[in-house]
DNA sequence: ATGCTATGAATGAAGG
DNA sequence: CCTTCATTCATAGCAT
């Protein structure tokens, strides 16, 4: 529960060698100073690391113990995220605590199910990543040639997003319909 | 992918209580049999269903649950997507790596394409078996399984129109226990 | 042992 | 298709 400077064990091994022997090898256990590396980043303002990035990170982290690009980039997915969610329910706490005091009617209880907790103060963000001096991840990501390739299958997610705002009545029987072209049969002659 | 040995929880099925782990239904939680199902249409050879096939899909699958086509679209989307990540090991950081039975990390240098960090060394089978007939096109449709991979956004169209007036089943069915066919049923027959 | 919390990992759902 | 977000599953660790 310990916030942020939670240690937990360092999990002995390597430092370099590798011979983290003793831990189980079925999740990645970050380091101490992993652990370090990964917060200072974040802190410097990185969230979303390009592959490159998230490829040097892991280069050089490894040097302090096992470690796979994966888990840097499931760190920064895992931290971001979390620190959002804890914004987030700050904010819906806060809101919660105002709405008891002002009882006006204008004023709709939303309960957070689920998706309905719409961004809230998200502020404060994208800090300067070129000052983090920690490793030289300045590659620009010139990748502007392949602009001009999706283009049709938006459909789908209009399709997608037509039935979810059109009633979900879906009505039980739909018998005469179904104008399918044919009888068809999926089968799966192997296996 | 990687259900190696984790099963997740079978979907305990809201049924109003709701105690069990999770399934809230705010999110598609699919059983294992249509994952099943799903896995081996995708193992088959199938990648990017046409609406139709989605939607047949759906339909079958809904008999082991709540489903919607959607589920099965982006179910599709996000197998493949995951897939290609895993084969395309990024394995950049191969010196660094010590320690330990490193799998046989072959890396043919590419570009990094953003984001495939997942470099996950599961290896699953990946041939395309071209037997799978989900539709049984007249001759003059080559029968190449790639082939599939036309572009029907026609249909779509089609299929958002209709689907704006008939939604599929999917009823929620909380006592609507049917029986289902042997799970290990290899062939799909649709209707 | 039992339970809880923090968090690594996975994946459903979207957005673009 | 690619990238990102939100949820959820599964556990390691520590607490009780």
């Amino acid at each position: 529960m310990s916030f942020p400077l939670k240690v937990r064990s360092v999990r002995g091994n390597n430092g370099g060698g590798g011979g983290g022997t003793g831990t189980k090898c079925g999740r990645w256990n970050p380091t101490v100073e992993q652990l370090k590396v990964l917060s200072d980043l974040f802190r410097a303002g990185l969230r979303t690391p390009t592959t490159d990035q998230i490829q040097k990170i892991s280069t050089e982290l490894s040097f302090y113990g096992k470690i796979e690009s994966k888990n840097v980039f499931y760190w920064f997915q895992n931290h971001k995220a979390r620190e959002r969610q804890k914004r987030r329910k700050i904010s819906i706490d806060f809101d919660h605590h105002h709405q008891e005091n002002d009882y006006i009617s204008h004023h709709h209880h939303r309960q957070p199910s689920t998706r309905d907790v719409l961004e809230i103060n998200e502020d404060e963000e994208e800090r300067v990543i070129e000052t983090l001096q920690l490793f030289p991840v300045n590659s620009f990501q010139e990748s502007k040639v392949e602009k001009m390739r999706s283009r049709v299958n938006n459909q789908y997610r209009e399709y997608i997003r037509e039935t979810n705002t059109t009633t979900f009545l879906s009505y039980s029987s739909c018998g005469a319909e179904m104008e399918h072209p044919s009888p068809l049969e999926l089968r799966l002659s192997f296996l």
